[in-house]
DNA sequence: TTAGGGTTAG
């Protein structure tokens, strides 16, 4: 009976769980001093839950079995478990096991379980384990998970002879925590580097924001005939989509071709991106059309690629094909969505996916929140807006700055700078785009003391440096005010180089205001800036034409003509199931244009009616 | 030990 059993359970076997216990009730009655055998089969993937259940039972579970178990939890990343059972083992004295080190140490890595972790530590020190590399390694990896790299230095420093395994893993840790400068001296230090370690130190300077030095690094390594892998090249392709280098992401795109990599999904979804984010869009499409399999991300990058380029409706039609094809989308596709739909400016598109979105409770996370807001509020729903804003869970700058600019752009000036004083006092730290939607408020508002209060306020109490756009929304602010000395006063002293917005902003104001002399001094600025834009010119000669200055009118016209400067026409289009109306100034061609006109008149007779604020209810705004 | 996708403004 017993050598029958024995020679059983050295055969590989493959118990289902009743099988298991019969076989476990058999050993337990007859023959107790083989048990050990049958923990082996025991302790595997699909019956690890019942080698659970018999190490709760054992007094005193001998190492061997300790070890399996901590290390098959840890494999399947059930790291609660693994290190329940580990502290649970050293409670019941079973002394710790030189290979369960390793596993217990990532568990403690992937949760961040540092307290943990270090009790692994000091008991690893205790048996003498600490000398062995493969445990330093294991040290290394975990201190850097936790964001604890001179600990992880402090290990590295003792083990005498640097594989390059422990080197790759401290590089990866300062990668991480964004210490270029430690990462690039380990690595220059090291006698013998692998794949690794290139690969680490490119992803290193591609993240801290350096991607060029990652490239001149990725161009050594070949001189140095270190061959690249995937990783590398996945790496260098996002370095390229990052600088929207068109010309180096080919040349890789080649090495994908000449190592054979085409089918690798990662790869290929890269490749992608690297056109994508060139500005490719079209070969993207058709890198992505030809991918074999698809999954979430590489749907979600082509998604989001369409939506940064202002594809919109390409991207809410490629988001319809994903669900079809029974795709399920996460937060970063639907972040993605959310802003295709923000740029429409479609109620109803917008309505659909935002009830979609909310009712399957993806609204709190700060990426999609804070798009779903941004969408409402450019779809004219502010209400909703608020109530995502006040909803979510976690509020970054994002999120602070979307319900700011949300509510400036929907012309309520008061609550956009109250929230902005909301979010001074939550300790937010604004940057440089609060300021625009602070600014932009004032600017609708009108509220010109204010937006000076605000501009000057930017440098000296929250060090962010204006821009060449918040100065745009000072000229517009002093402009809309008929302010237009102060405006050219402003411009005058602006550190940045005024652009043509701002000159071309003071011009359209010397119209409204009459102001022919601060019109010139702008038209000379722009005739530099942007010669052909024919709108300069038909301003300028309307300002002249206004004061009954005809003569210059007309030479403003002959110079246009001498220029060659063509006026482009102004068309408004509409589209409305599947076909688009196109209008041009007091044009009568469409067949229903009576009608039209008289639905015109109608909505601009109601706008002049309508209160500004009435419809937007102050209670909502209430800080939550 | 190393790899791909996201939100705001202009």
């Amino acid at each position: 009976m017993e050598q029958r059993l024995v020679s059983l359970l050295q055969s590989p076997l493959n118990l289902n769980p009743n099988q298991l216990k019969q076989l476990h009730a058999l050993i337990i009655t007859s023959q107790p001093s083989i048990f050990p055998l049958f923990l082996k089969h025991v302790s595997a993937p699909a019956t690890i839950q019942y080698a659970r259940q018999i190490f709760d039972e054992i007094p005193q579970p001998d190492s061997l079995f300790c070890n399996s178990i901590i290390s098959i939890f840890s494999k399947l990343s059930l790291h609660q478990e693994a290190i329940k059972v580990f502290f649970s083992a050293h409670f019941k004295r079973t002394k710790l096991a030189f290979f369960s080190v390793p596993s217990i140490l990532k568990s403690c890595a992937s949760l961040a379980a540092s307290a943990e972790g270090k009790q692994v530590h000091a008991l690893s020190l205790i048996r003498g384990f600490c000398s062995n590399v493969y445990i330093q390694t294991a040290l290394i990896d975990f201190y850097s998970k936790n964001g604890d790299m001179d600990a992880a230095k402090r290990v590295f420093d003792e083990i005498s002879v640097k594989d390059p395994v422990p080197c790759n893993c401290l590089i990866s840790g300062y990668s991480k925590s964004g210490n270029v400068l430690e990462a690039r001296r380990v690595f220059e230090m090291m006698q013998l580097r692998t794949v690794a370690s290139w690969n680490s130190m490119i992803s290193c300077y591609a993240h801290v924001g350096d991607p060029i030095e990652g490239l001149r690094l990725f161009e050594r390594m070949q001189n140095e005939k270190e061959k690249p892998n995937e990783m590398t090249l996945v790496t260098v392709l996002s370095i390229c989509a990052k600088l929207g280098d068109l010309r180096t992401g080919l040349k890789v795109k080649e090495m994908v071709d000449v190592h054979d990599l085409r089918t690798n999904l990662i790869v290929r979804t890269a490749v992608s991106e690297m056109y994508m984010k060139c500005g490719a869009v079209d070969e993207a499409r058709k890198v992505f059309d030809e991918m074999s399999q698809r999954d979430v991300i590489a749907w979600s990058a082509m998604i989001a690629g369409y939506a940064q380029n202002g594809r919109s409706n390409d991207a809410l039609e490629l988001f319809e094909k994903m669900c079809l094809e029974n795709i399920e989308p996460n937060e970063v596709t639907l972040a993605s969505v959310l802003s295709a739909c923000a740029q429409l400016g479609s109620v109803e598109v917008g309505e659909q996916i935002g009830s979609y979105i909310e009712g399957r409770g993806f609204a709190s996370g700060v990426y999609v929140g804070s798009a779903l807001l941004d969408m409402y509020a450019k779809c004219g729903n502010i209400k909703r807006a608020r109530r995502v804003f006040d909803n979510m869970k976690h509020r970054d700058v994002v999120s602070w700055n979307s319900m700011i600019g949300g509510l400036a752009i929907n012309g309520l000036a008061d609550d956009a700078i109250e929230l902005y004083e909301k979010m001074i006092r939550d300790q937010f730290k604004p940057n440089d785009v609060t300021l625009i939607g602070l600014l932009t408020a004032c600017v609708h508002g009108g509220l010109v003391e204010a937006g000076i209060r605000f501009f000057d306020s930017m440098q000296k109490e929250h060090n962010v440096t204006p821009k060449v756009e918040h100065c745009a929304c000072m000229v517009d602010l002093y402009c809309r005010s008929g302010r237009l000395e102060d405006a050219y006063k402003f411009i005058s002293k602006m550190e940045t180089e005024p652009n043509v917005v701002i000159w071309g902003t003071l011009l359209s104001a010397c119209r409204v205001h009459s102001n022919i002399e601060l019109a010139q001094c702008s038209m000379e600025k722009l005739l530099v800036l942007e010669p052909h834009n024919s709108a300069n010119y038909v301003l300028l000669s309307n300002i002249y034409a206004d004061a009954g200055r005809w003569e210059e009118a007309r030479k403003m016209r002959n110079l246009m003509r001498k220029k060659d400067v063509q006026k482009l026409a102004g068309y408004s289009w509409i589209e409305l199931e599947d076909t688009v109306h196109k209008f041009l100034v007091g044009d009568t061609f469409h067949p229903s244009s009576d009608e039209i006109y008289d639905i015109v008149d109608g909505l601009s007779l109601q706008l002049k009616l309508v209160d500004k604020n009435s419809d937007y209810d102050l209670e909502l705004c209430e800080a939550s």
